[in-house]
DNA sequence: ATGGTAGAGTGTCTA
């Protein structure tokens, strides 16, 4: 089975190169993140015409999570067990989206981005990742993998430039610690050990031609509790997929699980 | 400090 999540920014906008990533890779479970279309927005018919079934949650503009299956999408929830919301009673439902697909659990998640460290929102990306780990804690004796965009690069070595994030978020020792306490938890970074390097990044910024000079961030991961990790098989980023105009600013991780 | 690009949708907001 393969799996696969992808910050898509727009599926309405993107949905010809969804399909074309579907088809390319052979993908059976896609999650993706920033979809900016409400349920009823989302383009549906190429996708049920492939045999792949939809869950989604999500506003018109902003954030929005999925997940597309063709191998079974059950027990959907949307939203995990205490995680925090910002006022707006849609926002809750716009990050997190969890289903049953071929006998795995794949959580997909928009992890809030923190804005600035001195934001409200910092404090908010910290909360909504201690209840997600406390979440995960029910999950992790069962084949579970946390995908999507993390908005956190947990070592120097995902960073194109540590000197440009000196004062930034997404590097800072809170949000890095937020992310290390599910390894220490027992949960895995399924793609590191496939993808060695040096070109790991999954982000590249819309500015200054970050992508044609591979000035880039890691963030989207795939994280897998012990009984998904030891069945994934092989993992890549398909970093081709954010060449040329009209693509995502992230690309998609794909990950094999035997 | 600001700006640069892209996507939502016409006002800016978010990343």
């Amino acid at each position: 089975m393969r799996i696969a999540t992808w910050n898509v920014n727009s599926l309405r906008s993107r949905i010809d190169r969804v399909e074309a990533f579907l088809e390319r890779h052979d993908v059976d479970v896609l999650a993706l993140q920033e979809t900016k279309a409400r349920v009823d927005q989302l383009p549906l018919m190429g996708l049920q015409a492939r045999g792949y079934e939809v869950a989604a949650a999500g506003t018109s503009q902003w954030n929005g999570v999925a997940i597309i299956s063709r191998v079974g999408l059950d027990e959907v929830e949307v939203g995990f067990p205490g995680m925090p919301g910002w006022g707006d009673p849609v926002e809750p439902e716009a990050r997190a989206i969890g289903a049953v697909c071929g006998g795995v659990r794949v959580w997909s998640l928009y992890v809030p981005n923190g804005r600035k460290v001195d934001d409200p929102h910092y404090v908010y990306k910290l909360d909504w990742l201690a209840r997600l780990r406390e979440a995960a804690g029910a999950w992790a004796d069962t084949p579970t993998a946390l995908v999507g965009d993390w908005n956190i690069a947990p070592r120097d070595e995902d960073v194109f430039d540590m000197k440009q994030f000196a004062t930034s978020t997404h590097v800072t020792p809170r949000e890095r610690a937020a992310f290390q306490a599910f390894l220490d938890a027992g949960w895995v970074d399924v793609v590191r050990p496939h993808a060695p390097g040096p070109d790991v990044y999954t982000y590249w910024d819309y500015y200054r031609q970050r992508y044609e000079r591979n000035r880039g961030l890691r963030i989207d991961f795939v994280v897998g509790s012990p009984s998904f990790a030891e069945r994934v098989s092989g993992a890549f980023i398909d970093r081709e997929e954010r060449a040329g105009k009209g693509a995502s600013d992230h690309a998609p991780v794909v990950v094999d699980v035997d």
